[in-house]
DNA sequence: CTCAGTGTTCAGTG
DNA sequence: TCACTGAACACTGA
């Protein structure tokens, strides 16, 4: 689930539980691919006894600020996710690094497949995995006029310019399909071919669609019923909108595309 | 058994 | 050097 919705529910969850605690005992798995090379032991002594003064985010990646010493910066890959343990509660399969609070509350990263990261960082917004992202749609969305010179600089699919997370930082596979079904564009077309008034309504979808997914904290259920989102899933032979379109899938940079050719040129 | 998959990175190409 | 493409990565679940 984590493209920028999914990250700043997580984000929240975060800062709700932990910001203003200290952080009485931190238990990393011992994964030097989820970790980046480093140690249980080094991740845990960083943290262990250190305060959260608060969160943030710039795209999927999210951390912790702390009081002094390394921040832990989360990127989620394909199958992470913040999750809040009771008290008593077993450490949940997949953990990667659990953190319990001086009130007790306890917060686990979990991620079943592996291709997330979990680093330390003094100063993240320099670290090198976040200087080259792009600006964060959800929080700096570029005016009309510099998104459209943005795009217009781009000959690839306009569906792998919004995936590129250097040119925006947190759009995924189901934000670019969504946001190209309600503003009526093509996955395929090169984003330099996209005429003013159809980049103006991209960018305006862009940020209703994130506005209204951040607004229910990413929960898929309470997403609008007209959006593509519910019946985009599984690449399924004759599949419908919630509208009746047929749905019809292709592979745009890279990803699997879901797209209404009714609705979208 | 095979394959797709909500993500990123890196090698190769033009 | 740059923009772009496609494969690789890891692993579960359909």
């Amino acid at each position: 689930m984590p493209e920028l919705p999914e990250v700043e529910a997580a984000r929240r969850l975060a800062d709700r539980v932990l910001a203003g605690r200290r952080l009485e005992r931190v238990r990393a798995a011992r994964d030097s691919l989820v970790f980046d090379g480093a140690s249980p032991r080094s991740v845990s002594r960083a943290l262990t006894g250190r305060t959260v003064t608060g969160t943030d985010r710039h795209g999927k990646q999210f951390w912790l600020v702390m009081d002094r010493g390394p921040c832990p910066i989360f990127h989620f890959g394909m199958t992470g996710s913040l999750v809040l343990l009771s008290d008593g509660e077993p450490s949940p399969r997949f953990w990667k690094l659990e953190l319990r609070a001086d009130c007790g509350a306890r917060v686990a990263i979990i991620n079943k497949r592996r291709l997330g990261r979990i680093r330390l960082a003094e100063d993240p917004r320099r670290s090198p995995h976040l200087s080259r992202l792009g600006f964060d749609p959800y929080l700096d969305l570029p005016s009309p006029r510099p998104f459209r010179e943005a795009l217009a600089r781009r000959k690839a699919p306009v569906k792998a310019v919004l995936l590129d997370q250097s040119f925006a930082a947190g759009v995924g596979n189901w934000i670019a399909d969504e946001v190209l079904y309600q503003a009526g564009i093509a996955p395929f077309r090169r984003a330099c071919d996209l005429a003013p008034e159809e980049i103006e309504t991209l960018r305006r979808r862009l940020r209703s669609v994130l506005k209204k997914a951040v607004s229910v904290d990413a929960d898929s259920d309470r997403f609008p019923r007209s959006w593509l989102f519910h019946s985009r899933w599984g690449r399924v032979a004759g599949a419908r909108t919630g509208r009746g379109e047929a749905i019809e899938f292709l592979t745009v940079g890279g990803r699997t595309t879901a797209w209404v050719p009714s609705a979208q040129e």
